[in-house]
DNA sequence: CTGAAAGCGCTTACAG
DNA sequence: CTGAAAGCGCTTACAG
């Protein structure tokens, strides 16, 4: 009988066969594995080694019911953009296999339909929730989350709720620094294209052009200034009433990357060149930045990694609670950066890339 | 001391307390819940209710420990489109929390890239591997993953391996049901922009267009097909070389949605309305073909439940090795659909769309 | 710094 | 059709 046939196409390494192999108690194999410190060094030392050549991974399933410690986990989403859902799902996924925790997705129409997930999950049975933007800036979300006295973390928020962890960029810095750049190349009629109005961050990144924009002593025009939703359709929308007038920008500030895909694609049916005629900028770099040509210049937001964190502080807060600690929201701030693509080129400089 | 407080918040409810409950053993509800036939009807009734008043759910953590049945997966994707990514993601995640199974992805640059990843992955311990095109259709990796005697299953295959199971559409007959569509709306100079050519399906896309047109009574003209290589870039490539010759063709079947996306923008660089001046098409209906404007007519592949089902085969697949038996391979097929949006209309008819 | 015992919540295999 | 026993692989809590 191959009942102890691994999983793993072998014979199932346990803790027991390391504990043996190296002549100590599984315990003090299982103390070595997690980091604790109570052991001698040349015990971990032997341990460690023994792991290696017997290539024991420890069992998920077994840890998890001993320690208690399973967590389910849900991401809920409403209509984001789908290059950034995917970045975050990549980091989110990525962590959460290391975790070992369960991950389900939900997705909800705004705010409003959250709730209905909520008593879903309620239901089910989840030990935290992981929210990214729209539904991370949304107060309601954050107080029906805290009502059900349920866990939960902010990803790419700019107003973190008090009661929760949260990872973000500083929007206002990122819009006021790649303004800037775009001031640096030349540029002084600089249009932008706002995203949802109903986004704190969104308002945020408008803050922080119109900012730099003064700090220049260039006034912010409200006909260079479109209303956008985040998405390539808006853009594209918005881009046509900032493009086709005779005294147009020569640089578009679009404050996603949806958005700014969608304004190239509208320069190009305008006849207009991307950059040599204007340049267009987004916001998050995502792989729409990437895969639309003229590739774009973007401000960069480490999305997949900010996920990964957002998920990991999740599990502590969790932790912590079940310990029956309090615990004390952490707000981490990540670097952004400005990625020059070939959508950005200095003001009446012609075309010269490629 | 909170230690019987629940990862739910709320008290731990066992199998135990469902038993108690209804007063039968542990070893009933459990049948119950695992849907197996010798239960009596009253007695199944009974837990049923117990479970849905107390609010039970199973720890998963545990089952997989008793059941010796926990499954790490992988998922192995090399550069595809990002839009597919997601969309397989989102059906993957579905499937995986539903059957508990833990899910790690790996990317790698390629069918050559594969070998590295399996290392890795051996040393970690994976049970099983979902493969996404182009991945799925290659036989070295197929043969790879046999010699390691790993599970697999293909996502999307166009050629599936004999020794693995596999989900995928008709890519000829889809194909060929799109382009006929073409022929039916008037279209006589029907363009077309291939996918990379390392991928079978790419070739059999081609193949249905060919035979189409054959049907049709009309010739696949070499100077009419494009070659792409499923990225945005490649089609806004391959499109321009189709579209600005003087005779250029009245509708363009890009091969996927990314490439038709790039062909649209190409389209409208040129100056060309579309669908008025040009009809243009894509394959997969990934979000890109509803975020791009105009929206595109697609052929629909619906990538997230046939992500799905392929973890669930795979998951099978497991399950019959471990009980030692062989595994019989199924191939299934779903059905496509064709997705009129506003990229195409009628040979010679002016845009009314809205 | 290390170990023996008990138990996490479920299922398998056996007995009735 | 139903149940008592044993065990999955690990960790917690206690003892030394």
């Amino acid at each position: 009988m191959a009942r102890k046939v691994s999983r793993r196409g072998g014979n199932i390494v346990t803790i027991h066969d390391v504990a043996r192999h190296v002549g100590v108690s599984p315990m003090t194999v299982s103390r070595v594995i997690n980091g604790e410190k109570n052991v001698r060094e040349e015990t971990r030392q032997k341990v460690m080694e023994a792991v290696e050549a017997l290539n024991y991974t420890p069992n998920l399933a077994a840890r998890s019911l001993a320690s208690q410690d399973s967590s389910r986990i849900a991401l809920i989403y409403s209509n984001p953009s789908m290059s950034f859902l995917s970045e975050l799902l990549l980091g989110i996924l990525e962590q959460s296999s290391q975790s070992g925790c369960q991950l389900t997705i939900e997705s909800c129409d705004g705010p409003e339909g959250v709730a209905d997930v909520l008593d879903k999950l309620k239901a089910t049975g989840v030990d935290g929730v992981v929210l990214p933007p729209p539904l991370s800036d949304s107060s309601r979300v954050a107080k029906a989350l805290k009502d059900m006295k349920l866990p939960f973390v902010g990803v790419a928020t700019s107003r973190p709720s008090p009661d929760a962890p949260s990872v973000s960029v500083d929007d206002f810095k990122a819009a006021f620094a790649m303004t800037s750049r775009l001031i640096q190349l030349g540029h002084r009629r600089i249009g932008f294209i706002k995203g949802n109005p109903n986004s704190y961050y969104s308002q945020l990144r408008y803050e922080g052009y119109v900012a730099a924009l003064a700090k220049a002593g260039l006034m912010a025009e409200e006909t260079l200034v479109g209303q956008g939703y985040f998405t390539y359709r808006s853009g594209f929308d918005a881009a046509e009433t900032l493009l086709v007038r005779a005294d147009r920008p020569t640089a578009v500030f679009a404050s996603n990357d949806d958005m700014a895909a969608g304004a190239v694609a509208t320069a190009h049916r305008l006849g207009l060149d991307v950059p040599r005629d204007v340049t267009i900028v987004g916001f998050d770099d995502t792989s729409m930045a990437s895969s639309v040509w003229p590739e774009l210049t973007t401000v960069r937001q480490p999305i997949s990694d900010m996920a990964a964190l957002a998920l990991k502080l999740l599990l502590d807060q969790i932790k912590t609670r079940r310990a029956g600690q309090t615990y004390a929201p952490v707000h981490e701030i990540r670097d952004f950066s400005i990625v020059e693509r070939q959508s950005s080129a200095p003001l009446g400089e012609a075309s010269t890339t490629e």
